[in-house]
DNA sequence: GCCCAGGTATAAA
DNA sequence: TTTATACATGGG
């Protein structure tokens, strides 16, 4: 994260930033497990908003949102399109080790300028697929500006929606997907063949328009929950 | 071999 | 506007 490097772990009900220092912690760790956000309260404003959700507020404790950096984000889900958690994972790395910068503990994640230098011959040993033009695309498109990811920040979430699919291979749910984990939207609402299948059985009549502005998080308790139910939902 | 995977672009109805 | 199909790659 942002060139830093530490070990997370949970002992004894405590989480451990090991490998970090207070100052890492004020300026990065805090911010990417969103620990200024009271997720008590987020819940029991979403079960307010929507009774329905209560099994899948209650079937799992310490669901956060990350704050992951903006770019990262978009090119991660852009390669998790149509595509398994362990490839998606072996793509990434491949990407971090072919193009990432070498540090004290491994690869960090490539800049989209550097991205957008590369040849489709360059990007074939990520062994992407047809995923590849639209990393090409999507690197482009950010490192000479066209799209700016951290004016997203603030900008209303239609607006962000257009500006993103501006991008190929860019559709709605890796719109969602970038606002939500990226750049902390915490409205935004990725539907994935998951959410799919749950909102159209358990939890029929729910929307993203009846969540309020944290439906964000209720999607990933709908989406764990429908996970850990697979057959509920099919 | 066949089917599927945290979708999307494109063509056709 | 909505629905169907191809798409690269690799694991089950």
């Amino acid at each position: 994260m942002r060139g830093k490097y530490a070990r997370i772990y949970e002992n004894n009900g405590d989480v451990i930033i090991e490998g970090s220092n207070e100052e890492d912690f004020l300026n990065i760790w805090k911010d990417y497990f969103d620990l200024d956000n009271d997720y008590n309260e987020i819940r029991r404003e979403i079960s307010e908003v929507c009774p329905k959700l209560e099994c899948a507020l209650k079937s799992i404790d310490g669901i956060r949102i990350l704050s992951q950096e903006p770019w990262e984000a978009l090119c991660s889900f852009i390669i998790s399109q149509n595509n398994n958690i362990p490839r998606i994972k072996g793509i990434v790395t491949r990407l971090c080790e072919e193009f990432g910068e070498k540090g004290e503990h491994g690869y960090s994640f490539p800049s989209a300028e550097r991205i957008a230098h590369c040849t489709a011959e360059e990007l074939a040993p990520l062994r992407a697929g047809f995923r590849a033009s639209y990393i090409s695309d999507a690197a482009k498109k950010i490192s000479d500006g066209e799209v700016v990811l951290e004016d997203m920040y603030i900008m209303p979430v239609e607006e962000c929606r257009a500006q993103l699919m501006k991008i190929k291979g860019v559709g709605p749910k890796v719109a969602e997907c970038t606002l939500l984990y990226g750049l902390h939207r915490l409205d935004a609402f990725p539907i994935d063949v998951w959410m799919k299948k749950a909102l159209s059985t358990l939890f029929s009549g729910i929307d993203s328009g009846n969540l309020g502005k944290y439906a964000g998080v209720a999607q990933q308790y709908i989406f764990h929950y429908s996970r850990l139910n697979p057959d509920f939902v099919k």
